[in-house]
DNA sequence: TCTATTAGTAACAAAGTAGTTACCAATGTG
DNA sequence: CACATTGGTAACTACTTTGTTACTAATAGA
């Protein structure tokens, strides 16, 4: 979950956009934010909790960089919920699925499968 | 931008898992997620306005199923941040990249860097 | 050493989120 | 028709999120 909710914000997924092409410290990812510079630390902090973001210290600065495997949960699942939804089912076959669906919740909710009507598959 | 904030929701996400297997009904939904329809209901209208679901009225029933296209800005999101962040990039050369991006941000509050840095390491 | 820069934390206010119960409308079913 | 089923909306509450300003700590540099 934490990826996601990391990813629900647009200003740290700007951030993460910057730091896609390169590492930068918090000054920088500031000056084109238009909010204030602890919010841009806060916003570090919840993508560096959820896997997104690591830091260095370098002197007085934090260099901060993107962590790239920190969004692979968001990919995995998003391909498991799209493989398995189909590669492109044409709208008639979901209308059948549809059917079908509604058939089963009904016996679900009564546990007679002997009540069966099936006229509408051909 | 929509999806993204969708998607942050746990239950949210167990919902479009759960379409993405077919097309279900509001009360089938509310049955396996400990909470009132109404908020189950109110889940659907997020990911309705967020283009992740649709529904097709039958009779008095809802039948919701999953928009798979919906997902395309997640998607292309995350190409568009994990590309340009580079395939496994080693962490020597991580370094090397931090080192140039620190010197550039200094020298950015004074002179123009033009210059640029695509090396690629195979 | 004295001062500027960088960055995190604390405390707070405004806004958003997610749940609840109560209610209403529409559609099947005996 | 009477009644159950299905599902959306309204009103409300509790919690979380996101911004702010003020403060503190550590490092760089004249």
């Amino acid at each position: 979950m934490e990826p996601f909710g990391a990813l629900a914000d647009p200003v740290r997924r700007a951030l993460l956009q910057r730091l896609a092409r390169g590492p930068a410290r918090v000054v920088d990812l500031t000056a084109e934010h238009d909010i204030s510079r602890p919010a841009i630390s806060r916003h570090l902090r919840v993508l560096g909790e959820a896997g997104l973001v690591a830091a260095e210290d370098v002197g007085r600065e934090r260099h901060y960089r993107l962590v790239a495997e920190g969004l692979h949960p968001v990919r995995a699942w998003l391909d498991q919920v799209t493989v398995v939804a189909g590669p492109r089912v044409p709208e008639h076959v979901l209308d059948a699925l549809d059917l079908e669906v509604r058939r089963t919740g009904r016996d679900r909710a009564q546990t007679s499968p002997s009540h069966r009507h099936t006229q509408e598959t051909g």
